[in-house]
This record gives C-alpha cells, sequence and structure tokens, in this order.
DNA sequence: TTTTAAAATAGGGAAAACCCCTTTTATGCC
DNA sequence: GGCATAAAAGGGGTTTTCCCTATTTTAAAA
C-alpha cells in the first residue's frame, strides 16, 4: 500500500446478495472503501458517467445479463483505462480467462477463493498493477502446454453453417436448398466432417456441435 | 424476534469468497451469529457431527460439487429436522424450487436478491418457520397455472432407456441388441415417440432428450 | 378360464442417410 | 493462358431410417 487514502472499489455483479455482501467484506478491509455497485456493465456505465469518484479497481463479474463482462472490459479499457479490472468468476474456463486478460484485465479471480486472497489480490493490483492467483496461473499454462486447440479441427464457413443447420430435424436435401447448394456438396460436407470428426453418422455430428456450442439452438 | 440470545447460522457454499462474504453480511444483521461454514454437503455433515452448538438457520447452496443442495437437505431433514434450510440459488428453476421445497428446505433465495432480504427471510423463517420471497412464489404460482407438465408427455422405462441410447451413434439395431429387444420392437418405441413428441426423425429426437436431460451424457 | 388391453414383434416398402469414386467448376498463381 | 488446387456436383450402390399395417405374446382383469 502507498498511500494513507481510502482506495476506492466498485463492484459490477448481478447478484445482489454476493455484491452486498462483498461489499461487507471489503470494507472490514484496511484501507479500501465501496464506492458504489452495479448491476451489469450498461449500469456501470451510467454510474461511473454520473459520479465524481471514480475507483481505482473494479471487480467485475463475468457473467451478467444486459452487458456482461467481455463486453465491459472492452468498453473499460477503451474508456477508464487507468482504473484496474479484476475479473471475478465462477468458472476457470481457459478461453474465458484468456479473453477477459486479452481484453485488458489486470487479473482474475475464481470466486470459490479464500476472502483473504481478495484483499491481497486488491493490494497487488494497486501496487503491482496486476494480479494472478496461483489457480489461473496454473491454467493458463496448462492451457499454452497441452494445447487442445493445436488437434482442434478447424471449420471452413459453410461447415460451420451445414453443421448449425444439421442440428434440425431438417433433411440434407432441405439443408441443401437453405444453403442454396446441390444435395451432393452436402453430401461432400458430411463425409469430409464425419471423417475429421473420427464420427459415424449425423447424431455424432449433433452432438459434437451441441458440445462445442457450434448451434443456432 | 422472539429471543435476545443471537441466533446461529451456517453457511454451505463451495464459493468460498460469497461465503465468507456473506457472513460479513450477516454478522452486522442485529442478533445474528455465523457458526461457521462448509465448502459442501459432505463437509456440512462432518462439522456438524463435530461441532457440540447446532445452527437453527442453514443457508444452503444447490450446485455444489461432491454433495450438492438436493441430497445435502434429505440428509438434513432426516438427521436434523429442527434445523431450518434456506435454499441458495443463481437460477430460479421451477423444478429445483420445487424439489428443495419438497425435499424439506423452508424457502429458496435467489441470488440476485437485495441484501436487506436476506435478514428479512432469516427473520420469518425463524419466525414463522418458513420463508418465500415473491419472485419465487410468483415462479411457483406460475408454474402450477400453466403447468407444461399436464401436457408433458410420461415416458415409459423403456421409452427412456431407449431415448437415452438414441442419443448416441449406435444404430437401432445396436440399441435392440443393447436392450435385447427385437429391432422391430425399438421401430415401435421410435414411432411411438415421433408421434408423443411431433417430431420427424431421430436429431429431433436427440435434441428433445439433450433438452429434458434424458441423456447418460 | 376366457377376455382384453398393452407390449412386443413382423413384413414390406419408400425415403433418407451413408459411402466411394469421378467429373466439373471456380480460384489463385506463375 | 496454363497449371495446381480446392470446392462443388454427380453417378451409383448399400445400409439405415422411417412408416405403414398386421400378428403374436404377455399379463392383468373379469
Amino acid at each position: 500500500m502507498n498511500s494513507s487514502k481510502k482506495h476506492n472499489v466498485v463492484i459490477v455483479d448481478d447478484h445482489l446478495l454476493f455484491a452486498g455482501s462483498l461489499e461487507k467484506l471489503i470494507h472490514s478491509f484496511d484501507g479500501f472503501n465501496v464506492l458504489f455497485h452495479a448491476k451489469n456493465g450498461m449500469d456501470l456505465q451510467h454510474k461511473l458517467l454520473a459520479e465524481e469518484e471514480k475507483p481505482e479497481v473494479i471487480l467485475l463479474d463475468i457473467n451478467m445479463p444486459v452487458m456482461n463482462g467481455h463486453e465491459t472490459v472492452i468498453w473499460l479499457s477503451e474508456n477508464y483505462p487507468e482504473i484496474k479490472v479484476l475479473a471475478l468468476s465462477m468458472e476457470d474456463d481457459e478461453d474465458v480467462i484468456l479473453k477477459m486478460l486479452c481484453n485488458g484485465a489486470k487479473g482474475y479471480l475464481l470466486k470459490d477463493i479464500h476472502p483473504d486472497k481478495l484483499k491481497e489480490a486488491l493490494v497487488e493490483v494497486i501496487d503491482k498493477g496486476f494480479y494472478h492467483s496461483e489457480k489461473v496461473a496454473a491454467t493458463l499454462l496448462h492451457s499454452l502446454n497441452n494445447d487442445q486447440k493445436i488437434n482442434a479441427p478447424i471449420f471452413k464457413e459453410n461447415e460451420i453453417t451445414f453443421m448449425k443447420l444439421a442440428c434440425s430435424e431438417m433433411t440434407y436435401k432441405e439443408i441443401a436448398e437453405k444453403m442454396n447448394l446441390s444435395p451432393k456438396t452436402i453430401d461432400g460436407y458430411r463425409q469430409e466432417l464425419f471423417n475429421k470428426l473420427h464420427i459415424k453418422n449425423r447424431v455424432g455430428l449433433v452432438l459434437y456441435a451441441l458440445k462445442n456450442d457450434i448451434t443456432y439452438i
């Protein structure tokens, strides 16, 4: 800590109960003050513009309705780059963490951390400018090492469209019509995907698409 | 409130940060004390058995690893029926709410409620023996009125097994073998389900099964 | 024991899915 | 233009799915 004045924090989380509780916790930390909380990114925008005093740190939930953590952190790094954002989330999904950090978050906290860690994170992000818990660091390291994306198949635009449409009751003929292609071309896409994904039939394709969120549903 | 002594509360939630923050919040309430917290149902069992003093109220998260809220509330109502359980959850899924209340929870709180509501709920569950927020009450009412379950199809055991197996790359013939039935019987199940569910083909069946969690996956 | 209803099974045929192999068409590059 | 390459389309055949319409088996009810 390099100042005697209290550090202002803002909480952005749609779970009021959590936000409210978190506020109590942060108030119990020496040298920290909660300026206000916001229900989502949109709410934060309004309140930041209205509020004279700006926070040093924003604790930002990722899963929110209206305007989620990703969009919010992008907006923040464009409009208030001096405010340090600590992302707060349930899941330790590698892609999500990477996305948040790439978009400008200074740290990533999992909601299952010990309350003491939060204080540690707040102090560190103010002093050093960033904070990364062991678990998140480990997750990132893991994602760099055995990077699944290397073996992950790459799809062409049409293949993705086809896959999405295959997750419906349409016949291949109907899918062909919808995509303005010959049924034979669709037949080709199908075969190509079956080979790529090591699947045997359309059910396999549907299961793959749903598991990987390649879907209109 | 009918006693001057502090009311003991226990928090069960795998999100340490939330649990810790919530503790601060509850401590700030007049007349309430947090006895301890537990990471999941299993942890709660051990701590309840070890601890001399029992809580009046347990705030119980539903989504937990190891032993979730459903299993825990059943165990609690069998072993500590005098402890009042307030279920705590993100989602206002009707089925989940109903299940928790049927299994003995005295109330259901959504995590996006205002902190003041939590105090209200704690006071009420101690005084009246139950608490239901407007939103949950409305949700339940809604579920009773336009009860989807009335039109919801009822499945026979074999139909369910078949549906689960259909969500795989097995052919109907292979499914028949697995179920020790004639392929023609499977053909009958298929047709029956297609009619019941107003679907046209196996993809429709897979989508239905996955949407309704009728699955081994 | 007969009756009856539901579950299981069958036959047969059309449509769709699946598969391999070839040809045409589009596209970029020297 | 000539050439390589990939995408699109076609030929033709097997298997699986789909959808009728019966018949047999099973088990419960009368």
